[in-house]
DNA sequence: ACTGATTTTAATCATTTGATTGAATAAGTT
DNA sequence: AACTTATTCAATCAAATGATTAAAATCAGT
């Protein structure tokens, strides 16, 4: 009664407007969304969604929240997971994120965008302030490798860039590159299929290098 | 007096226009952008800007399309170039853009999301849609090298994809590093600086492997 | 069937926002 | 000086947009 939850015994036009409504803020972004262009998508009058949420933002926020608590958790799973290798983590991560990222192709844009425009409360918001990447296991494993074999010349930092450029970056510039190039959607979905096995390997390959070659 | 240009004898206040604008849009994106919000940046009065601009699309057509002219232009000479290996063509490129990103952090992010609103219109619009790069002649000299030795296992646009990403996506994600990571403005910019020349290594590395460990 | 609560809608409001207008000022021309 | 043209601004308009309201429709319990 008061932990305000399935309160709403058939909550399907809610749920309507919020899929509605995640599509929209998605697709478009929050400044370019219209509260009308959640109406229509979701078939509802328009103010159906100030009924049941006060306001855009106040929508805006319950979607965002609710979409990146899963997954925010999924992975902090498999960081945290004491039975697997590095490598292993490494490829359930890639695994993890091409899976949602075919599933929603506008994403990683539609996060750096609204990241961009105010860091700190869009953080805060998904709940990734609270993530700490050093407490992790997969930070500790890290750690306990590095102190055994002779570190690559090469900052720890740039590792996990390169690993999210190879992951992310794809899918932001798929529209670009489907553009130039002709391929289509389905095509490139199976681009990003092949990644999965390619992205560990290179970065592997990143690695384990001996950097010899990198001089003058 | 049929040329259409420099028949504004003064056009400072016009540029100022322009610059303040170009800052704004790039930085909070079309559809977030006030006209006001340019008006107040440049200093000048609201009607002024379509005074000069007949309106803000037509400001932000003209904008966007000088912008890049010149890098599109840069780049070309650089792909075309027949006094230099593919592997000096990179390097430059490499270099290119990172000039131009550590100068202005904010584009990628502004051109994806613009282009992902309509592919067609924007690259039209900076004229990226008569760019051909097949027909370059880094293109033919990468067409000869694979002729010379035995392809890998791996379609050719994941290494151009790769080679983007590492350099454009952690200039990208450069606000949500910097958060999770207390990593100020100037060591950021020192990171990118060391990708100078660890991309082309890793670049490299990825090219001139055998990929037989990569099987199952 | 009746009652009260919940859900949905059409109509409307208030603010924001892109754009226009007409006047004021400056600068050059005759 | 008188006239013309280019530049700038305050005031205002019209459309878009987020939000509210009051009434209608629907539903649940009796």
């Amino acid at each position: 009664m008061d932990t305000n939850n399935d309160i709403t015994p058939n909550s399907s036009t809610e749920d309507k407007i919020k899929e509605a409504a995640r599509r929209v803020f998605i697709r478009k972004g929050y400044a370019a969304t219209r509260t009308r262009d959640i109406a229509d998508e979701s078939g509802f009058n328009l103010s159906l969604i100030n009924y049941y949420f006060r306001s855009k933002e106040k929508l805006f926020d319950i979607i965002i929240k609710e979409h990146f608590q899963s997954f925010i958790q999924s992975v902090m799973v498999i960081v945290n997971n004491r039975d697997t290798s590095i490598q292993q983590k490494i490829q359930l991560i890639i695994n993890n994120y091409i899976d949602m990222l075919t599933k929603n192709p506008d994403l990683p844009l539609f996060v750096l965008k609204e990241i961009n425009s105010d860091p700190d409360k869009f953080m805060a918001m998904i709940g990734f302030d609270k993530v700490n990447g050093g407490g992790t296991y997969l930070a500790q494993q890290w750690a306990e490798m590095a102190a055994h074999r002779k570190a690559p010349p090469v900052k720890p930092i740039h590792f996990l860039m390169n690993t999210a450029s190879l992951i992310i970056f794809p899918f932001i510039a798929g529209p670009v590159i489907r553009n130039k190039t002709g391929i289509d959607k389905e095509q490139y979905n199976n681009l990003m299929e092949e990644r999965r096995k390619l992205i560990p390997y290179w970065v592997s390959l990143m690695l384990n290098d001996s950097y010899e070659g990198l001089n003058n």
